[in-house]
DNA sequence: GCATGTGAATAGATTCACAGCG
DNA sequence: CGCTGTGAATCTATTCACATGC
């Protein structure tokens, strides 16, 4: 897969200050560069992907210049190379194991979704507080209880907790996480969580979601899109 | 429900420009007066809301400013008053048609999700392009086709459209639901979906919000907590 | 010649700090 | 006196425009 590997020397490994809004938008790169390798396509510009990642090339050519300078002038960038680069500063060639928290109807689309193992996300355990859902297999799993999460802190070392469960049980899950070693936490409940610093804390929420539509919709109801366009930050 | 009302004048009716990351955050205000009312508190500071929804006192401040002077100095903001007026605001004083379209694990779930009533999102149509889906019944809806769209624009005008299907669909799913007058659409597909000026796009990406945890977790493995803490934006 | 990489310019968001008012 | 509302200061992100170098 990678070809050019890092040359030795200039490497000073994490010690670039990466954007935030850089950040969020690697993995979008990353899908479009995956994208433009199936085409066995050995070169892109930084216009091609701003294309294909709905952004423009400045911002494209900025965000990939705080990774290091891994363009050719005149000609663009070495797919593969990039590829690799971007996925290694993300962190996706090592792998993190993921712990699952509540399996209502979300945490079962999660649990069953595929996308994990394809980039280095592999889930270890599904925990349920419901006794009625304990013991109940999901894919090759078994859910276990809350109770067990120290002792899968210990077995299993999840980096990355998360919570799809009910609102009211989201804080005290999180809570839990951080005790078991949780260093990073998406929360799926619709509640503020709050974490200690050290641990991250990232949320996805789709009635706030639908709450922001809802505003541009109402606002200029079906004129110029400004405002509510792209971004995921997110 | 909402106690005082506006009090004619003053009231130039949507002509402040809110900037965006502050409708972003109106939602979670909201959420936390809800919390608050539930409490039978009449009063809240910016200080206590800025604590329950995660963010600093100021920034309240400024951003309940842009929608007008709703607060009363030396007292703090009156709960049902600010909730009416934030609730108009991100247009949730009126229904929301709501069309979902891919009916897999994640889709299965969100139309089965309740939190859509609650705040006048209300799902009116499930469609699906699997032969072998469509006429199932989710809740008290069946499954339509693809080719329905348009009759359900027609009956149903749907503003807002939910795409949960696999991401080669994704982006033909949106050109119908543009083509069947829907101007806002929330994307579950991991792609990158281009929509028409006028049409409001937000998307919800697990593996991207995966990978930027991944980011952070290797970067600081477990120290100083700064960047992905807090924040939806997206 | 052509596309990257980057300083400089601009725009947007956050925070500070305090005047203003109930 | 206490808390809001807001200009001014700061910080972050985006965009421009062009020198740089393959």
């Amino acid at each position: 897969m990678h070809v050019r590997r890092y040359d030795g020397a200039m490497e000073d490994r994490g010690r670039r200050r990466i954007p935030e809004a850089t950040v969020a938008r690697l993995p979008v790169y990353l899908r479009c560069l995956v994208e433009v390798a199936d085409g066995k396509i050995a070169t892109v510009s930084s216009e091609r992907l701003a294309e294909m990642a709905g952004v423009n090339a400045a911002k494209v050519r900025k965000d990939l210049s705080y990774l290091g300078s891994y363009g050719t002038r005149g000609v663009g960038y070495d797919v593969e190379y990039l590829l690799y680069q971007i996925s290694r500063e993300l962190g996706l060639t090592q792998d993190w194991p993921v712990v699952i928290v509540g399996l209502g109807n979300l945490g079962h689309a999660l649990a069953n979704y595929n996308g994990f193992s394809a980039r280095g996300f592999r889930v270890v355990a599904l925990v349920d507080a419901d006794p009625g859902k304990v013991g109940t297999k999901i894919g090759d799993l078994a859910v276990r209880p809350l109770e067990d999460l120290d002792e899968i802190a210990t077995s299993d070392r999840p980096a990355i907790g998360i919570i799809a469960t009910p609102a009211q049980a989201a804080q005290d899950v999180a809570d839990r996480l951080v005790a078991a070693g949780v260093t990073s936490i998406l929360n799926f409940a619709p509640v503020v969580l709050s974490v200690p610093d050290g641990v991250s804390l990232r949320k996805v929420d789709l009635s706030i979601e639908l709450q922001i539509l809802s505003f541009y919709q109402q606002r200029h109801a079906g004129r110029s899109g400004d405002g509510a366009e792209q971004l995921a930050k997110i």
